[in-house]
DNA sequence: GGGATAGTTCAATTATTCTTGAACTCTGGA
DNA sequence: TCCAGAGTTCAAGAATAATTGAACTATCCC
C-alpha cells in the first residue's frame, strides 16, 4: 500500500543548481503531482491493475503538458519497459491518447479524463470477456446437472437456473453502468 | 488460471472399492461440484479474491447439504487454515452462514445465495473503506492544488474538481447498485 | 482433570504477478 | 549505408500475495 519510496534521481545536470522543491520539468515529482499519482496508485489496486499503470496515468492525469514515454519513465523513476507496457494498456483502453499536433518525432501522451470513456473502456477490457466466458461454463454446468443423482437434481437445476439469472443481470448491468458513468 | 489439479486424496478406506465416477460424499469433487467450484473461482479472480475463497464459496453454493470447516478443507483438498481464513471471509461478507439446527458439534456452513446480500456485502467490505479514505486523498490534493504555480493553477484546480465529482458519483453508485441488484 | 474434537493464528514456504534491463525492431535523417 | 533515437519484447529477478502446517486456544464429554 505504501507507494515507490523516492530515491531522488541519479544524474541531473546541474545548472542553476537551486531547487526549492516544485519543481516544473525534469525527473522527480512535485508534491502535488506525487500525490495524485498515489491516488491514482490506490485506484488501480482497487480494480486490480498493476501499480505503475495508475502511476502512469495519475501522472498523466495532473500533468498540464503532454508527456512523452521517456519522461513518463524518468519522472516517475520505473523502467522503459513498465513505462512501455502501462502506456499500451491505457492506450488499449482509452484511457490516455496519443497527442496530436506534436512538434517532436516521439509519441507524447495526454490523459484522456472523461469518466465515461475511462469507465466503458475498463468495463469492455476487463470484465466484458469475463461475462462472455461464462456462457461457456453456465452451458456446461447445466449440462452436468441434467446428469445429477435424482435426489439433488431439484436443488442443483435450482441453483443453475439462479445463476443464469445473475449472469442475465450482470449483462444488462454493464450497459446502465456506463450511462449512469456518462457525461 | 487453471484451477487446482485434481491430485487424488491419500487415504480413503476402501470399502466396496469400485466408485464409477460421480460420488456423492467423501473427498473428490464430482464433475458437477468441480465445475461449480471453478466457475466461483474464475469470479473471485475477477473481483480480486483467493481462489481458495472462490473453491469455498462454489462448493457451498451447489451443494445439497450444509459442511463443515472439515468437510470442506478435505472435499477441496486445502489446508484447515485456508479453509478457517476463507470461510471467515465469507461469513464477515455475509456470503455464507453458520447452519443452525445443528446436530454435530462443530459448526455447519450454508452459502447464502440472495444476490443482494452478496453484492451488498461485497461493496461494503471491499469497495466502501477505499471511498472513505479517498476523501482524505482528495482533500490533501485540493490543498496542495491550492499552492501551485500560477500558470498551473487553474488546470489543477479544474482535475481535482473533477475528481471530486467522481467520487461523488461513485458514491452515489453503491446504493443504486445494491438496489439494482436487490431481490 | 484428561483426552478428544473444533477452530484459529501466524511464521515459513510456495505461487503468482510485476518490474527490470538488455536485446531487438523500426524509422528518419545525414 | 550507417547511426541515433523511440519504442517493444521477454526472460530473469524482485516484490506481493496466498497457502500450508504446526502450535495454540477453547470447549465438550467422560
Amino acid at each position: 500500500m505504501a507507494f515507490q519510496t523516492s530515491t531522488a534521481s541519479t544524474s541531473s545536470t546541474s545548472h542553476t543548481s537551486s531547487r526549492p522543491v516544485s519543481v516544473q520539468s525534469p525527473a522527480g515529482l512535485a508534491p502535488l503531482e506525487a500525490e495524485a499519482v498515489e491516488l491514482f496508485v490506490g485506484l488501480a489496486q482497487v480494480v486490480g491493475l498493476p501499480k505503475s499503470v495508475g502511476q502512469i496515468y495519475g501522472l498523466l492525469y495532473i500533468s498540464t503538458v503532454s508527456l512523452s514515454l521517456d519522461e513518463v519513465a524518468e519522472r516517475l523513476d520505473i523502467s522503459k519497459g513498465s513505462a512501455s507496457q502501462g502506456l499500451k494498456f491505457l492506450r488499449q483502453t482509452g484511457a490516455v491518447q496519443v497527442c496530436e499536433e506534436n512538434d517532436s518525432r516521439c509519441d507524447r501522451y495526454l490523459a484522456e479524463t472523461g469518466l465515461r470513456a475511462l469507465a466503458s473502456g475498463f468495463l469492455k477490457e476487463q470484465i466484458e470477456p469475463h461475462l462472455e466466458n461464462g456462457e461457456g461454463r453456465l452451458d456446461r454446468l447445466k449440462r452436468l446437472a441434467a446428469t445429477a443423482p435424482a435426489a439433488e437434481r431439484a436443488h442443483v437445476l435450482q441453483r443453475v437456473k439462479q445463476l443464469e439469472n445473475w449472469h442475465r443481470r450482470a449483462s444488462s448491468l454493464l450497459p446502465l453502468l456506463i450511462r449512469f458513468l456518462g457525461k
